[in-house]
DNA sequence: TAACTGTACTAGTAATCATAGTACAATTCA
DNA sequence: TGAATTGTACTATGATTACTAGTACAGTTA
């Protein structure tokens, strides 16, 4: 279910994270679905159970999961923070990588082909009220 | 020309390589344009030499810049590297980001928005063969 | 030659990361 | 109730990386 490079520059928990979250917006895991405890997954994926709490820690700050002391952590529901700060910074970020694929020749078209591509893989569970 | 936070936890490199890779793809700074010297800059920003060309180093390294000894560091021609395993890892991060961009409830129409006004931004200076 | 340019190298400090160990509170279930 | 499980909070330690500082060298220019 997850693979981890320990040998990696990127930080374990930053890999788990990225892969949680993965699996969380491909409704891969659904909502409320519990996630595995920090000790089972620490075991599991051999690592020390700190650092899967320091993911989930990350996740559910980013409004992707939720923990109950003495019951698990779980899934949130879909579109779970509205953070407008957190859409602020995305968006931010989608500006400057955009630019950059423009930069390096990827066409427009590819980019609306992504797009539709994505949109697909999530499920449409966001429709949109009209194609461009 | 540079804001630069030094007290933020991204390194005064990285917002150096982000900066300048905005002003070279907005054409702030056009193609074969001589870029200050690492010790101007440094003493301008008050930071060490260093830094600046750890910075130049990852910009030469990305194709954005070019540097020679003893006469200084360029802007490079527009898109430079046309480097298919930096436009992959693009493409990747890309693709990551639109999917969380989503998830979020970002529109499509947003995102083709978006799109658009960078596109106009650049200057159009990358034909596209249709519009969607 | 003198003053500039990029570049390479070492060294030291600071920050981050992963781990280990312990402890505590809340929940679950036999 | 009691045992086992859950999340959470600490501290401490070793390893690695990031960043800065300083020095030196090579090429270019006037």
């Amino acid at each position: 279910m997850f693979e981890l490079d320990v040998r990696s520059r990127k930080p374990i928990y930053e890999q788990l994270v990225e892969r949680l979250k993965e699996l969380i917006i491909t409704e891969v895991l659904t909502a409320d679905e519990q996630l595995p405890s920090v000790r089972t997954l620490a075991q599991q994926l051999t690592i020390n159970p700190n650092t899967i709490q320091k993911a989930y820690r990350e996740l559910e700050s980013q409004g992707y999961i939720y923990s109950i002391k003495g019951k698990g952590s779980f899934v949130s529901e879909a579109t779970p923070s509205r953070n407008s700060e957190k859409i602020d910074k995305v968006r931010n970020e989608l500006s400057k990588l955009l630019s950059e694929a423009l930069y390096l020749g990827i066409t427009k078209n590819e980019l609306y082909k992504l797009i539709q591509e994505i949109e697909a893989a999530i499920g449409g569970g966001i429709e949109d009220d009209q194609n461009p």
